[in-house]
RNA sequence: GGCGGCAUAGCCAAGUGGUAAGGCAGAGGACUGCAAAUCCUUUAUCCCCGGUUCGAAUCCGGGUGCCGCCUCCA
């Protein structure tokens, strides 16, 4: 089975096929940290966490490289907002940003790099680029000259007349092009500044992506991924700096997600429609939200709603108390039963991997994980015992689609309860004694004084469970 | 103006040529002391019009509606 992937550079799903066989090498691009993320931004980080690790799944290795974007005009205008240095407000954004992405099941990526960590390499770059007549300077700020790099809007599939036409923003008159972006801008009062050949000054945005690419995963990269709203100027630009100055492919595929809306329209920090991951996290489970996000195709737009967050939140218990169930069902060697089941629960791995190899659609994975759930249900409604083989080959399931999706294990840690668990242990000792008596008043108020804290039970033929709420 | 996306049951959402996955919600039934969880049953001809085809949600043409990028933006 091979992975395919929509390459927006060529506006067709392909063939997954690295540089290097075995070995991929991913950029994402991240947040600028002068706040916290909203859910529209989490949106690639959590799906193209899920990609990379369904590449590590398939036996690739990959290096995976998302950014933080550290020193722009957002963060310096935040910054004197707050009266703090821009360096402050990124450590706490950055460490804002992992409590969120931990939280929301988002795995580490191999590099995690600071725009100001590498302004040599930044400097390097635009220095190259200058040598080769792709930039020029004036008073200090250095430009890329978009004329002199023919290719200029392939990926966006515009001319330089189209994108202008649409301009919706006075030129620059000292631009020898009014597409020409800014590499390295030069120093005003009161920034952040660094030296460089052209002065003291700071980099432009676009520039810092190539670099850090460049530097941490060589000058041709396989995948680099980002928000559809980057395609141009960001990665466009992206495009013409790195190749401008290497002479070589930048990035064999371009991947982008679709974004997130909000009442009909884009979320987005400067519409100010949008809500925080930190305050959805208040609101809706992590799974919930995972499931959300992944529930959809990745180049599909999603509409964020409290509806739709709550159909996830019932759906993603559903997979909860289904991965429970098979954990504590209670197994025997009945060589003969299950063997259908068995059979669909193979039929499924090969599903799964087959939605997921077509340009990573999660949504269908997801069906057919839902699949699994109906048949271990089945399997072990009204308490019935299941065959050892299927229950492991069932956790083995459900242990790969984790792997992947991240839509079982990421549970609220227990020290949220505000009971101990041997406490919740006697009650539930008690009420099954006042059961046993046929006191229902004293069982049920039992019940409910634990679903005052939280804590749901369920009865079993096994005996009586319990879950927080 | 250029480029692009979307339109599938009450809601969310897969499916891109062979007679519509899955989830949520609802209804009926089973189980239960009652619940919860779970199981079984049940709910669509795919925005409209025309075309290609033995056959189209799926291809082509034309509409309608919504969204986005061309400025910072995931």
């Amino acid at each position: 089975m091979t992975l395919k992937l929509y390459n927006d550079l060529t506006r067709r799903k392909e063939p997954f096929e690295p540089q290097e066989p075995g070995k991929v090498t991913f950029y994402s691009c991240g947040p600028t940290v002068y706040d916290y993320f909203h859910i529209g931004n989490a949106r690639p980080f959590i799906i193209f966490d899920a990609l990379r690790r369904y590449m590590e799944a398939k036996g690739l290795q990959v290096i995976y490289v998302q950014n933080f974007t550290d020193i722009d005009d957002k963060m310096i205008n935040r910054a004197s907002q707050l009266g703090i240095s821009v360096s402050e407000l990124a450590d706490k954004y950055i460490k804002a940003y992992f409590e969120d992405a931990d939280a929301l099941g988002i795995r580490r990526p191999t590099h995690t790099p600071r725009a100001t960590h590498y302004i040599p390499e930044i400097i390097d770059l635009v220095r190259r680029l200058a040598e080769k007549g792709h930039a020029y300077v004036i008073d200090g700020d250095v430009y890329f000259d978009v004329m002199s790099f023919p290719a200029y809007g392939k990926l966006a599939k515009q001319s330089l007349d189209d994108l202008l036409s649409g301009a919706r923003v006075e030129v620059d008159s000292r631009k020898r092009h009014p597409l020409d972006f800014v590499l390295w801008k030069s120093r005003k009062e009161g920034e952040p500044f660094w030296e460089s050949p052209w002065g003291q000054g700071r980099p432009g945005w676009h520039i810092e992506c190539s670099a850090m690419s460049m530097k941490l995963l060589g000058e041709t990269i396989d995948i680099h991924a980002g928000g559809s709203d980057l395609v141009f100027p960001h990665h466009e630009n992206e495009v013409a700096q790195a190749e401008a100055a290497t002479g070589k492919p930048f990035v064999k595929y371009w991947i982008h997600n679709g974004y997130i809306l909000l009442d009909q329209e884009k979320m987005s920090k400067s519409l100010g429609n949008f809500l925080t991951a930190r305050e959805a996290r208040e609101r809706y489970s992590s799974l919930a939200i995972r499931l959300f996000m992944l529930g959809a195709h990745y180049r599909s737009p999603i509409s964020f709603s409290d509806d739709s967050l709550r159909q996830a939140e019932s759906g993603a218990s559903r997979i909860q108390n289904c991965y429970f169930e098979l954990q504590s069902a209670p197994a025997d060697d009945g060589s003969e039963k299950n063997k259908d089941d068995i059979l669909l629960l193979e039929g499924a791995l090969d599903r799964f991997n087959s939605a997921l190899d077509d340009d990573f659609n999660t949504a269908g994975a997801i069906g057919i994980l839902f699949d699994v759930v109906r048949t271990v249900n089945h399997a072990t409604s009204g308490g019935r015992t299941v065959s050892r083989p299927f229950r492991e080959k069932a956790l083995s399931f459900f242990k790969y689609a984790n792997e992947i999706l991240g839509l079982t294990e990421a549970e609220k840690p227990s020290a949220s309860l505000q009971i101990p668990g041997e406490e919740v242990e006697q009650m539930i000792a008690s009420r099954e004694e006042a059961r046993k008596n046929r006191d229902f008043n004293r069982a049920d108020s039992i019940r409910d004084e634990l679903a005052a804290m939280g804590i749901v039970l369920e009865d079993t033929p096994h005996g009586t469970r319990w879950k927080r709420s």
